[in-house]
Parts: C-alpha cells; structure tokens; sequence
DNA sequence: GGGCTTTGTTGGAAGGTTCCAATGACGATA
DNA sequence: TATCGTCATTGGAACCTTCCAACAAAGCCC
C-alpha cells in the first residue's frame, strides 16, 4: 500500500478543461487509471490484460479504478504493437444469400475467436477487388478470407508475404483453399440431371462482362461430366450469360427470358449457384415455362431459401458452417503459429428436390420429392 | 535539391535483419520513404496526404519512392490521431435478408464516402449487443448505425456522448433514426386486408424469448389500426410468436404450424417483417393451407424475394437503398460537422401481390395480381 | 535595405498502448 | 551471512503517424 492521500486525487484535477470542446470530455487511458489508482501505467496494463505477476490488492484497485472511470481500451494504439485481432472479409455481394450466410458464419466463428472483422464487397469486379482489398491491407488485418475472388493474380501480389490469406468456397492460384469439391458437385449435379433422362443440359452463370469468372470449377465439372456422359456441353444457349455493364438485374432477366422462349431451349439447367438458378426459376415461371415439367433446374450452395416449400430446388449442397469455422480456425492457425496453410476439401451432397424431374414425364408434376430429399 | 549521395543509401543498410522471422520483412514507414527520398517524415507526410506547400520535384521524388517501396499507410498509427473513418454497423442477422441487403447498401454508401465498415451481429440479443458495441467503442468507431436495436436504454449509455450513433429502418429512445414510418406502414397492411374483407388478423413476429421486442413500432401501429376498424387486436392466436430459446428456425416453424392447424386461426397475418412473412407462408405450405385462398399473409420491409413471382408477397415496402444512403449521410454529418441528427420518417408503400386476396373469394385464386403491383 | 508575407521544409511532441530490461523486496538455500 | 530465485513493480523505449511551432529562403512593398 502507498500514499493513497495523492492517489485520490482525481483526473479532473489533472485534465486541463479546453473549453471549446469540452463536451467531448477526452476518454479515459491506462496512464489516468495508473494516477487514480496510485500505480504505473505498466501495472495498469498488466492487469488488464490478466498478465500473472499482480498482487491480488493491486488487480482489485486497478479493476475498480477502471470500471469508476468508464475506461475502454483504444485498440488503436495496442494495433501499434501488436497484430490486430482483426480479420478480412471479402465477398461479392450481401445480396446474394449465400455471401450473406458465409459472412455471417464466419462473423460468427471470428467472434468466438475474439477476432472482429472487416466486410469489403467487390461486386465481382477485379478493381474494386483491388481496392478494397488495399483498404484490408491499410488495416494490417491479421489474415484475408476471400468469399468470393476474381482470380486475378495482380490481386494477390498486393498481399506480399506477411498477411496471409485463404479462400472460403472459392479458388485462386496458390494459398490456402477451404472449399467443397467444385467438380465432383458439378458432376452430381449433371449425373442427377442425366439419370432423369435430360441431354440437353445448359449451364448458366451470370458474370459481369470483362471480368474473370469467378465460377471455373464449376463449369470445368459441367464440361466433364457432359463430356463423360457424351453429352455436347457448348453450343447450347444460355453458357455464361452476360449481364450488361451494369449487371442489372433487369439485363439479366430479359436474356434469361430470351433464352427460355427460344425453340433450341434446353430441357434442364444447371446453374452455377442456387441465387442464379432462383433467377432462372422466376424466369420460367415468367414466361409460363413450368419447372419441373418443362423445365429441370439444379442449383448450387443450398441456401435456406432453396429449402422453402415453394422453391424447392434441387441443389448441390455445401456444408456452409463447416466451411466457415474450418476457415477461421485455419486463419489463426496461419495467424498464430504461422503453419503452411493446408487446403481441405469436403465432399458435396446433391438435395434432390422438387425442381427436378423426369424428362417429358408430365405425370409427377412438381410436388414429389425424392427419397434421398430432406425438406430442411 | 539537396544531398543525394547519402539519399541514395537504400533501406536495406539501415534495416537490421532480425534471422528469426526475417521472411516478415517490416513494411515500410514513411520514415523509410524520407530516408530513400533524401527529405523529412513531415515532407514526406504532405505528399501522401495531398497537403499544399510541397515543391512539385519533391512531391514526384516523394511518390516515385512510396511506390517503389511499396508503402502502405499504417492506419492504427493514423487512428492515434485522427477520428477512424471507420462506420460500425450493427444488424440482427445477416441471414435475414433485409440485414443483409441493408448492410450491403450501408457498405457501398460508406465505400462511396471513403469510410469503412466495421460490421456486427446481435441475434437480437440485448447482452450481445452490449459485448458487440463494446467493441466497436474499442475500435472508436466515428459513428454506429444501428439497424437492429434491442431497445435497451443501458446499451446506449455505454456510447456516452463522443460517438454519434443513430437508428436506420428501427428506433431507439433518443438518438436519430432514418426509418420509415412504421405505424403508418402497419396501418397500410391492416387496412388493406380490412378492404378485402378480414376479419381476424393476427400479427406474427419471432422475438427470442426474454429479449425486448423490436418490433414495436410496427406492432403498434397494428393494434392502433385494429383498434381505428373497430376489429379485435389481442386474443388472436400467433401475437408475439416466441421461439425457443435457441431461436432455432424449427421451433419456430413448429410453432407456426400449430397455429395454423389450430381450429381459431386467423384468415389473414400481417407479419413483422418479410423474413417472417414468407417463414409463415412456407408453414402454410407445409399443412397444405393454400395462399391467399385460406390465407393471407402481408409482409414488411420489401426484400428482393418477395417479388419472385413464386413468393409474390404482399408487403409494405421500406425504400432501402434511400435509408441506408442517408443513414450514411447523416452519420457522416454528425461526425464532420457535429450537428444535431434529425431524424427523417419516409413514407412506406404498400405493394398488393399475390400473397393477399379477398375473404373467401376461392375464384380469383393465387395468380391474381392486383392493379397497383409491380413485380420487381 | 529593412520589414513583411509566402513558400517549402523540418524536428520534436503527442497520441495510448505493449514490450523489455531493470529494480527492489523477500524468503529460501548454501 | 552471502547468494540466489521468485514475485511485484516500474520507467523508458518502441510502434507510426499527424500536428505544430519554428525556421530558412525568396520575393515583395515602401
């Protein structure tokens, strides 16, 4: 114990009041618990951060100190010293479910974690991508999760050799992968569509115009499969369907609708993710196409929308905590111990569902549901 | 121009290499820069901050060197003393398709403005917005856009009175909130199924049980237009539907399947938000309640589903994009120039779908669309 | 030609934390 | 008693930027 009669003397006598802004009354730092409590800053930080080597008394007054103070920690200065316990998130687009779903998995695996993140949207555009990504970067994030990546390598090199990164459910050449097996889901789906009868099997996917894909597994595992099943996968309407400049929704409606009337139309589609394969069933339904009847459409990602009664879509589906939480653990592996990242990849399930059925068999309509199905 | 012999000693020999982790070669400072550069960290801190009074020569030397280096901006350094332009941003679920498009749009208003997010997530739980906004306080935030809030005074106290903070597309006590009118909206949907001939409408919204209710200017604005119909507002089956603790969406779906097979069901449920509205539809589907004929359901918020001509709801739209551009607008107002928020309350629309139809009226059926309805 | 303003540049302080080496106290051991 | 190790605490350096007062040089005015 020590002179305590100094130690009451509180910060207020100690904060020059600038009278201009005094509302803002300046928040409170180790340095002014340190004078309260009648210690130094460097014991202040000790307790703080639950360091041993602190005399029961001390901890308590420190504690208590603190909490009369309202003290709240400012993160930007310990980022000075340390890596921050911040984590980079980029995805295309929050609108699109299953980025939305991803995020908020991954928000919540980070946060058990005690790590933050921070969200950038690229909206499939290799520059924004760089942007943004540049923004991550400034932050000195400890590690960058890619939801969704453009593949351009010119991206990557921002990221030099000191924050490392990985990609959720996507691919980019080199780092780490967390993702299911895009051509094995691609194959399910083709063979779910063969094995109904279906040859001619189109594959849509919306990117915008002069941008990388962003969807090459996928349509790589398309190609296989219909090469395999001596199906002819080119030639048919409706491969990478191209929004216009703006990708509008409107623009990709009317060609998805265009498409739809054409004579050469295709009995089934595969789609490269259940939020284009919706955008195809909504097409259908628009112009009176019925799906399944007329029309099979596979999707890709299962999310909870694709399980609504109503929607019902056959899907090829992704383990999407897994992938989550297996990607933040494999962050801060990378993080923390700085071990070579190793790449996983989980197998897909196909959710047989209504959105599919027998070529030209009319009698079963839309509402039955296989046995392989579950509704949730 | 000044002494070039000795700017021209690169980095390199004034680094020395530390052979533990020398592959983490420390970015480069501004320090580095003025020392390659042959001028000052102040100079060197003008340039890279577009500051007047540099000499063009120096400015492009300055530049040249930053790029050859590869600097990058420490922004906790920068954050020590400037406000962050950093946003927080706190939703319920990013699951729930209304958070999601919301914080997309808040995230590329903010990108637009130069600010970044910081995003997270509640649950609608009161103490996790409490463990959440501590964080965002940690990182000192500028402001923090609330799109879901709990309702707990005790959560506001805790942003004291140096970060502004305000409400979009919900309300707190206090503080600025960019919203719809809520009650108004509520009235809309009422009224309309009162049009059609409804009677007993009940109001449906998943609250976790033991959290303050977010919905309650929307529920009121239910009970007030009841009232205002001289219809019976409480005693109807489905007020305040309370899933279990876990809020797993089964219980829910449980839950709304026994009030839709109990004998006192309601003809028509106004909703408390899409989300719910269409959980309730894919319920009705479940038991084989047909919608609209023997239900009717209206929605609030207008997400993007909604308008899938298979979900075709009925639902009193929010104009998102407009409230997440002047959240950010305001926010960034309060932060830049310290003004006092004013709240603005927009005007809801209600958009009649599919999902609403007259009492009893079997031949109209559910592909009835009525006049003031578009469907995207 | 002396004082003034303008332009360009600079070093030092500040911002709030963590890390580290050093110090002192105290009991145990040789 | 001298030496040692452990516990508790401490001041100073480091982290990287921005802010500020100060300064030098040059041009301008009367």
């Amino acid at each position: 114990m020590r002179n305590f009669s100094a130690a009451h003397r509180r910060m207020a006598s100690t904060m020059p009041d600038s009278p201009a802004k005094s509302h803002l009354k300046k928040a409170p730092t180790i340095i002014d618990i340190a004078r309260v409590a009648g210690t130094s800053k460097s014991t202040v930080s000790n307790v703080l951060r639950g360091k041993a080597h602190v005399e029961p008394a001390t901890r308590a007054r420190v504690l208590q100190v603190s909490e009369e103070l309202g003290y709240r920690i400012n993160i930007a200065a310990r980022h000075l010293r340390q890596r921050p316990r911040v984590l980079g998130v980029v995805v295309g687009d929050l609108r699109n479910p299953f980025d939305a779903e991803m995020a908020a998995f991954i928000e919540q695996a980070a946060t058990a974690a005690s790590y933050t993140i921070l969200l950038v949207t690229t909206n499939g555009s290799a520059e924004r991508e760089r942007q943004r990504l540049k923004v991550l970067l400034e932050h000195r994030v400890a590690a960058v999760l890619f939801v969704s990546f453009s593949g351009a390598r010119s991206v990557l090199s921002a990221l030099e050799h000191d924050t490392p990164w990985l990609f959720v459910s996507c691919r980019g050449s080199g780092g780490t992968s967390i993702s299911v097996d895009e051509r094995e889901g691609a194959r399910l789906a083709v063979e779910h569509l063969a094995a109904l009868g279906h040859r001619r099997i189109s594959y849509v996917s919306t990117t915008l115009a002069h941008q990388p894909r962003m969807d090459a597994a996928r349509y790589a595992g398309y190609t296989r499969a219909m090469k395999a099943l001596g199906l002819q996968a080119g030639g048919l309407p409706g491969v990478r369907l191209k929004a216009g400049e703006d990708g509008s929704e409107d623009a990709v409606h009317a060609r998805l609708r265009e498409m739809l009337a054409g004579e050469d139309r295709p009995s089934a589609i595969y789609a490269a993710s259940d939020f284009t394969a919706v955008e195809v069933m909504d097409a259908a339904d628009a112009v009176g196409l019925r799906v399944p009847r007329e029309l099979s459409i596979v999707g890709f990602d299962d999310i909870a929308l694709a399980r609504l009664t109503r929607i019902s879509l056959t899907t090829v589906a992704q383990p999407t905590v897994q992938l989550a939480e297996r990607a933040v653990q494999a962050a801060i592996e990378q993080i923390e111990v700085g071990a070579a990242g190793r790449s996983y990849s989980l197998a897909p399930r196909l959710m047989a569902r209504g959105s599919t059925a027998r070529l030209r068999d009319a009698a079963t309509g839309g509402a039955r549901v296989r046995g392989s199905a579950r509704r949730r």
